[in-house]
RNA sequence: GGCCCGGUGGUCAAGCGGUUAAGACACCGCCCUUUCACGGCGGUAACACGGGUUCGAUUCCCGUCCGGGUCACCA
């Protein structure tokens, strides 16, 4: 019995399977030609970022586009980062904006698919059958190096250009047999590490879906493929599941380019064959003139769950993603307003190579502009929903008289020129407030020409001229009919060309009446907002400010 | 520090040997207008720097500077 062959039945007796075992369970699957099969494989730290959705929105149309498959893969190897409810905030957050799974973890507990399982850490017999071929191999060792003695090599690594576990460093690279077995004995706790068979002298190469042509010198650190508690590194499980589960596209964050070169070396070693890769850079936020990447602590706009919190409907933050996934993507929509966002050719190779700043005013831009193009009931349905979760007094209010809510919301809506006023659904509440007697603040804070005896006057003149059953028309002649005997004028260009004839001009006259109505100085169209709030309600408000005044 | 990657207006970005260097957001002005929006028209504003290669470089090469990533029994 060689000794590759006794340390392997040594270290993992209990592992009767073999990779070619894996291989028959876990076959290649039948997919069309150029179907990609792409993951997204978060670790279970119950925050959702605003990187994992791009990342997955990215491995997810590149699934889509190719007719593929795209799964979720749990990396919950780490067990002191295991945070309880992580997995809901996950999918929860995936699932607002219609990142679903086709396969692996759908729902809390549920898997789908013949590739599971799905959570890294049901996969320990899996790992081992390969860390178990890699001992036979010689590829792999154990490591009885405790904390101390690592950090002990890093110490003396000061000057060293490469740094870690390689070469003379590696103290438990050439133990015999009978050292590991008698280490075994005593209970040592080990590690499995892997015996690079890199050469630092030589490169190795990959073609970067998104990056390009990369080169980089090989790996010949002995990484650490199993850890002392049996459980993979990420590394080690990278190589084994994204082979196993057929993964043919990696869509990471490019914080593992340079973890690439070991990665290569393993699925070499292993005898895999080598995955595409896409690395997709961090979204930025900026930073006293800097850029750094968008941080769980400091920036609220991070976490999915703040897009959610606003009521962004998912719609404006998928069309955002995409703009920064692919820039062309604006233009494609300019010429295909109504196509689902789905039908838009995706293409991995056009995503920009480096780290895009995180743009509010942008995604507030494109927010504003999908909702103006919502019909009311869309926007009433949106905004309820909404409100039912995070307002529950606006949502009461809201939903009391479902018609007249619509008809608010459809003000200078459906119209070849709608208004873009609303960017998130937690901003609909202020904009509906003077429709609610309820939350309704009265402010009576006139323009600097106009005093409060003037908008009096106006006032006192047109309660008594106001009539609810007026139409556009009839309602602003009304008005317009008020100016002259109060000494203003109906016409603007005539006010322009000689104000000092005058006290003000229509527009002074309707501003006095609009903030009496609805205690502000700008507001979508009066007259449709006084048709809303009926003739009661105006005339109470007429007659407040009136004497408030 | 070693190893990677990147640097076109304030932002997102086309262009990749010869262009008046697109477009979008933001900003400014004008028009429209009873307010604010919307819409229309116009405008300000960019190839990090220094060397090459070339008839010609934003585009190719080298160096500098700047920014980002990474060097764990974390992912």
């Amino acid at each position: 019995m060689s000794d590759n062959l006794k340390l392997a039945e040594l270290l993992f007796p209990d592992i009767t399977q073999t990779p070619a075992d894996m291989e028959e369970k876990f076959p290649p699957r039948s997919l069309k030609e150029g179907a990609r099969v792409t993951r997204l494989a978060p670790s279970p730290t119950g925050f959702l970022h605003f990187g994992n959705l791009f990342a997955g929105t990215v491995a997810y149309k590149t699934a889509k586009v190719t007719d593929g498959i795209f799964y979720v893969r749990v990396e919950d190897t780490d067990q002191k980062r295991k945070v309880e409810g992580a997995i809901k905030v996950m999918l929860d957050g995936l699932k607002a904006f219609d990142v679903t799974a086709d396969e692996g973890v759908i729902g809390e507990g549920i898997e789908k698919g013949d590739y599971g399982p799905y959570y890294q850490s049901q996969r320990k017999d899996i790992y081992h059958v390969f860390a178990k071929q890699l001992v036979l191999d010689g590829l792999a060792y154990p490591c009885f190096c405790s904390a101390e003695e690592l950090d002990e090599i890093r110490a003396a690594q000061e000057n060293e250009p490469i740094k870690g576990y390689w070469g003379s460093y590696a103290k438990c690279r050439n133990l015999s047999f009978e050292e590991i077995e008698k280490n075994i004995s005593e209970a040592k706790p080990w590690t499995l590490r892997l015996r690079s068979p890199g050469d630092m002298e030589k490169k190795c190469f990959f073609d970067d879906m998104i990056k390009g042509k990369i080169e980089m010198p090989e790996n010949v650190q002995d990484v650490v493929l199993l850890k002392s508690d049996g459980i993979p590194t990420y590394h080690f499980a990278h190589a084994v599941d994204d082979h196993l589960m057929r993964t043919t596209h990696v869509v990471r964050g490019d914080e593992w380019m340079s973890s690439c070169p070991i990665h290569l070396q393993l699925f070499k070693c292993l005898g895999f064959k080598v995955p595409k890769y896409a690395h997709v850079a961090p979204i930025m936020k900026e930073e006293n003139g800097g850029k750094r990447k968008l941080s769980k602590r400091k920036d609220p706009e991070a976490a999915v769950t703040f897009y959610v919190e606003k009521g962004y409907p998912k719609e404006s933050v998928n069309e955002y993603i995409m703009t920064l996934m692919n820039s062309n993507f604006e233009d494609w929509r300019k010429t295909n307003k109504d196509a689902d966002i789905n039908s838009f050719p995706f293409n991995l190779k056009k995503m920009s190579v480096s780290g895009a700043l995180f743009d509010m005013v942008k995604l507030n831009d494109i927010s504003k502009n999908i909702i103006s193009l919502m019909p009311a009931k869309k926007v009433y349905d949106y905004a309820s929903a909404w409100a039912k979760d995070y307002d529950k007094d606006f949502f009461e209010l809201l939903t009391k008289d479902e018609e007249y809510s619509v008809n608010i919301l459809n003000i200078d809506r459906e119209t070849p020129k709608p208004r873009k006023d609303i960017a998130c659904f937690d901003e609909i509440k202020d904009y509906v407030s003077y429709f609610f007697d309820e939350i309704y603040e009265k402010n009576y804070e006139l323009p600097e020409n106009i005093t409060p005896d003037m908008a009096k006057e106006i006032l006192e003149a047109y309660i008594k001229e106001y009539n609810g059953a007026d139409d556009k028309q009839q309602w602003f002649d009304r008005i317009k009919a008020l100016c002259e005997p109060l000494g203003y004028t109906p016409n603007v260009k005539e006010y322009k060309k000689t104000p000092e004839l005058f006290k003000g001009h229509v527009g002074d006259v309707s501003t006095v009446i609009r903030i009496a109505v609805t205690g502000r100085r700008n507001t979508p169209d009066l007259h449709a907002i006084m048709s809303l709030l009926g003739e009661d309600k105006v005339k109470a408000r007429l007659t407040d400010a009136i004497e408030s005044l």
